[in-house]
RNA sequence: GGUCGGGUAGCUCAGUUGGUAGAGCAGGGGACUGAAAAUCCCCGUGCCGAGGGUUCAAGUCCCCCUCCGACCA
């Protein structure tokens, strides 16, 4: 895998900014939120949140989102979206970088907080998403329902026969994958041709990446809090009132953690102490993922935050980015 | 005090007629171009409670001790 050069390498960048974008990464609960609005703070930004289920409307306690009240910055990429409504990384690319844009114009600079890699590198680096039916695609619908029906293996086959090349990418037992490989094909490019263009992605906006890294066992404790915190500020009932909106039938935000294993619950399927339980072991193996995700990408400063310390933090963080911006300074003149 | 269960991987447990152990969960590592909090791949040595005995060979049979649970007193 190969990521694009630090923000300083001028010829690659596609849009530039007067100084690096400055993001904010890490694994949930790993305290970006308050690091980013402190960061923002300072700069006189405003906050860009780049999270999947952040983005949807009504999806605060289980998302953990910041309370209003708390809020002393602008705010982006919260409620963007209906729950029932389906967004996506391409969306969120268009989304991100018009917010980014217009912040940069009006003297106000954005302050990227990440928790969903996807969604940061889409915004970051130069993805070029195909065009094709976003919602409602009917290709989707009927290699998912294929997939009902004869089970991955089988499709995969299929798909083994028509794009063989796609095909040795992608994991047999992968829906998601291999349903996407047939999206491409009707849209005239195919899987194997998208990924071939990872080994060669460039910036589209250079960036200061801060990533913060907390040792697992300490993060591990702390998302236990976390989840039982949500409980108890009121969770069950927000799940409730999302359920009476369509919560069921929503295709990204029903795969929220902490609002599944809810619903099960309400349905009387497990008890909501299974539930809570299943939430902290389907948060822990979030945090391993994005821990994954985030650690082969050479941009990021990482630093602990294993204790609270806000100040220190933030002291951290501005200093990284006062480096990244002089050594920027330096590549544009 | 007596009877019966049971003590095997961090947890819950499998382990066939004796051939030195294996699942699920948890945990770890990895992949990732329009669902990404999604999806998928890889990773299991542990005094088989302690001691003794039978046997070429014991998690498995016998004895004894110990701990836990249930029942009877």
């Amino acid at each position: 895998m190969q990521w694009p050069a630090a923000s300083g390498e001028k010829s690659q960048v596609v849009c530039p900014l007067d100084v690096p974008l400055v993001c904010v990464v890490g694994p949930t609960a790993s305290g970006k939120t308050a690091l980013a609005q402190r960061i923002a703070e300072r700069l006189n930004g405003c906050v860009l949140s780049a999270d999947s289920m952040q983005i949807y409307r009504g999806m605060d306690i289980g998302t953990g989102k910041i309370a209003p009240a708390d809020r002393t910055v602008p705010y982006y990429g919260l409620d963007v979206a209906a729950p029932g409504s389906a967004y996506s990384a391409s969306l969120f690319q268009e989304y991100g970088r018009g917010v980014v844009l217009r912040a940069y114009e009006q003297g106000c600079r954005p302050i990227v907080c990440g928790g969903t890699g996807f969604y940061v590198r889409a915004l970051v680096d130069s993805y070029d998403f195909p065009a094709g039916e976003q919602v409602g695609n009917p290709v989707r619908d009927a290699y998912n329902a294929r997939i009902a029906e004869c089970g991955c293996d089988a499709v995969w086959a299929e798909l083994n026969q028509r794009d063989p090349a796609s095909a040795a990418l992608i994991n047999a037992h992968d829906a998601k994958r291999v349903v996407r490989a047939f999206e491409l094909l009707s849209e005239g490019t195919s899987y194997a041709e998208q990924h071939a263009k990872l080994h060669a992605i460039g910036v589209h906006f250079p960036v200061t990446m801060i990533g913060l890294q907390v040792d697992p066992e300490i993060l591990r404790h702390r998302i236990d809090a976390r989840v039982d915190q949500m409980v108890e500020d009121g969770l069950v009932d927000e799940v409730r009132s999302l359920l009476s909106e369509g919560l069921r039938d929503a295709l990204t935000a029903h795969q929220a953690i902490g609002y599944k294993e809810i619903v099960q619950a309400l349905d009387g399927a497990i008890s909501l102490d299974e539930a809570i339980s299943q939430i902290k072991f389907a948060t822990h193996r979030y945090a391993k993922r994005q821990r994954t995700w985030f650690r082969k990408d050479k941009r990021i400063t990482w630093i602990c935050a294993d204790r609270d310390n806000g100040e220190e933090l933030l002291c951290r963080s501005l200093k990284i980015v006062d480096t990244d911006e002089k050594r920027y300074g330096k590549g544009c003149a």
